[in-house]
Order: C-alpha cells, then structure tokens, then sequence
DNA sequence: CATTTTTGTTAAGGTTAGGTTAAACGTACA
DNA sequence: TGTACGTTTAACCTAACCTTAACAAAAATG
C-alpha cells in the first residue's frame, strides 16, 4: 500500500555532523529533512508530517527538550530519539520526561541507530495496522486528527468533522500530494461504489473544500474520471 | 482493575548487584523476582507473569541474548531490557535483533532505569490494557477522589458524588482530552449496551456537566456515534 | 460544435443520536 | 410504611448526519 519511504526530521546544529547523517539515512532509504535550530526544527515539523524526529539535545536558542515538548503538544504519538554529548542525569530524565523514545550519546555508531530507528518505526507498526494507525496530520496550516474527528487551523478553534467528513479526508491526507481513487473511497468508506454514493461522495469533497478553504496554499483537485488530490503547496 | 504491582523479572549473576538492584526496584514499588542465571531465569519465566524483564548479557551458561529468544517465543510482547558491560556494537544490534525494549550500560545510574521502566511500562499501558489504581485526577481546577466519591471545586465544599455519577467521571478522567468510547463506559459500567442503558448514560453525563458547569476551562465533549471526550483546556 | 458524462455546489428531506427535564421505579433504611 | 436516594424510563426537543434532488459548470466525446 504505502511504499513512500519513512520521513525524518533531523535536526542538528552542527553543520558537518548534520549532512553525514542526513547522507547516511538517505542512503539507507528515508527521507530526510534537515533543520539546523529548533525554531527552524518546529517550523518543518508543523508544515509536514513525519514518521520519526531525531533532535539534537545541544543548540542555540531552543533546545532539543524544548522543541520535543512543542512537537508533542502538535503531534502526541510521533516517536522522538534525541542525541546528545551530555551524560548528565539530568538530561536523561527530562528526556523521558517529554516523552523520548530513546535515547543516544554522542559519539554513536550510525548502525546502532539505523537498529533503533528500525525498532521503533516496527513497535509503531505492529500496534495495529501499519497506517491504519496514523491520525494525525498536518495538512499545510491544518492539524487533522482523525481519531478525535477534529479538524484544527492554527489556534483556531477546531472544527468537529462527521465520520465521512473525516475518513475522507484522512484518505485524501494518507494520498497526499498523490492521487486518491475515486473508487478507492468509495468502497473503504462507502462500502458500495454506485451513482448514488459517488454523488454523494462529491457533495463531501465539496464540504472539505469548505473547511480548506481557510489555508489558500491547500486544495483538493479534481482528476477527471480518476479521483481526487489534496495538494499543499509549500512555498518558500 | 489492577491494583498489584508491576511485576519485574530480574536475571543478573553478580549477586552482590543483584541483590542491591533488586531491593532498589522494590523500594520503588515493583515486585521483583531475582534469577541467577539464564536457567533459572527462563523456569521463573515460564512459572509467572512478568510486566518487565531485566536481563544480563553476560552470564554463564545462557546469556541474556539467548535468554531473551526463548523468553520472545514464550510472549510476543512482554518488553526486555539489557544489561551490559560491554559497548561492543556486536553486542548491541544483536540485542535489538533479539526484540530488546531498551538497552543499559553498566554501571548506570539507577534513577535512570527506573525511568526507563517506567517509560517502557506506559507504553505498554497506553496500548490497550491496564486502567490501573488510580483513584484522584485532577480535572481543571475539581479534584475527583473518586474512592471517596467526591468532587471538589477548588475552596468550595465537596460534592458528593453517586456510584454511577463517580464511575462515569473516572472512566473520563481517565481517557482525559481522548476518546472515551460509549460503548466502554456501558460495558464496564452498566454492564449491558442495549437503547436504555445508553439514554441512562445520556443523563449521567447530563448531570456531570452541570457539575463541571463551574469551571469553564473543563468540558464534556461528545463525538457522534463513538463516545465523549473529556477536554481541559490549558490556557497560558 | 453539439452532446454526453462527470463534477461542483447548495439546499431540502429524512433518520438517528444526543441533551435535558421530569416522572416512575426500586431498594435500603429509618 | 414512608422517605430518601440512586437509577431508569419516558417524553420532547434540538443537533448531527447522510442522502437525494436540482441545476450549473467543466471536461470529454465524436
């Protein structure tokens, strides 16, 4: 189903130590992003969607356990490795505190932590159903969170979302950028893929369009006879 | 539910460190069963359950890495973690091969493990089972003593709360700010999901936003057709 | 270009779930 | 035997949800 690679988000101050991880993960098949502070770490982490952070504990301005407890507050299941030189108790227990899921010092050997990042995307998986796990998103300046059915822009005051509103566009969320078959939200939501429930369909995409509306940098196009896309341009 | 301690399967061949580390684990509330050996600890094993188990890599006989293949075909999921003197990178990947929950070095410092431990034994939690002895939640700015079966509002005299009014509450609290599935409350409260039990339910949730009336920062949410959501809004 | 098919959108209708209050019921206990 | 308390049932109303219809616009078709 998904064969997209796993996304990371690394965030690393240190420039040259940076880049070798980034080329490291990239050759061992994820997708890395790389942000050099934690206010550019939180910047991307809120414009995507990542299946791991890695955050380095030591940096300028904003700390890795500060950065961590802002990513729990927008995501609460992303898992989190933080690096760091310290040893220090301390460290360690605020790290657990904000909800670590492990834990490395600096120097580590690279294959230790392609190992921890392979356990922790598996125990992620094994939990149920691989992506049937995942609700929560970001979807440019929207936070979906499709087990709660809510949908929330910026400080905004969320939206509740009906069940087909919300399975919708998870779906559309889960082919994000892609293509969502017609067909294939029909049978997964509909059960029953007819003239009706395609009618019916569309009068959905037109309420999602309406709540989207608010963020002018997402939409959801329309690929004739095909399906649909939920774009989110990301300008710079 | 659960009121017993966490179970801990310790498997360690120093005695001297076993025996100290096992008085600290039950000073800090586990139940501590202490193996001296791969042997003994596998027989132990299979004589109980364990919540956790600890192991050395290093012992005689068996070490903990083969240890913890037999413990893994025995329970799929009970969490392991290592003990080690050893930083050798061998050593570690094989530990993760081997379905390890999470790895020390020795010596470490104790507070750390019992982090980690506890760390690991939430995640386990959060997962499913385990709705545990707690009995006081905090709810905005109400205190729920729901052995007692009050609610008090912060100064203000406490409110006494009926069986059902108090298990409704905590089933709440518990899941506070997530889902609490109708269906749950009914089958472990009322003991039957049938129309009436669900309008009795109706009421009592009812009556405790009345109560929760009182502070505006709290709130009973209901999420159409799966449940109600106990939210706490923090303001800053 | 005319025609058919697909999609966009809004609104009406019907059904079910939930919110709330009050009366009925049941049981323990004075 | 009545009254106090917890709980259920009834009743009425509103909100939520989904489908269908209707008409307009866009895209494909020949």
């Amino acid at each position: 189903m998904e064969t997209a690679n796993k996304k990371i988000l690394l965030v690393e101050d240190d420039p040259n130590f940076g880049i070798v991880l980034k080329d490291y993960l990239t050759m061992n098949d994820f997708d890395v992003v790389l942000a050099k502070n934690g206010m550019e770490g939180f910047e991307k982490f809120k414009k995507d969607n990542f299946d791991v952070c890695i955050l380095d504990v030591m940096m300028p301005y904003k700390d890795g356990f500060t950065l961590a407890k802002e990513i729990r507050e927008k995501n609460e299941h992303v898992p989190i490795v933080f690096l760091t030189a310290k040893t220090m108790k301390e460290d360690v227990l605020k790290g657990y505190k904000a909800g670590a899921d492990d834990y490395l010092n600096k120097p580590f050997d690279s294959e230790v932590l392609l190992m921890k990042l392979k356990a922790i995307l598996q125990r992620k998986a094994s939990n149920g159903l691989a992506d049937s796990k995942k609700f929560e998103f970001t979807i440019g300046g929207f936070q979906l969170n499709s087990k709660l059915r809510f949908l929330k822009y910026k400080e905004e005051e969320a939206i509740k979302l009906s069940p087909k509103e919300n399975e919708l566009l998870r779906l559309l969320a889960l082919h994000e950028n892609d293509l969502m078959p017609r067909e294939l939200a029909l049978t997964k939501i509909w059960r029953d893929d007819n003239y009706f429930t395609s009618r019916s369909m569309d009068v959905y995409i037109a309420k999602l369009r309406k709540y989207l509306k608010k963020d002018e940098n997402v939409e959801i196009l329309n690929i004739h006879g095909e399906g649909f896309r939920l774009v989110v341009k990301t300008e710079e």
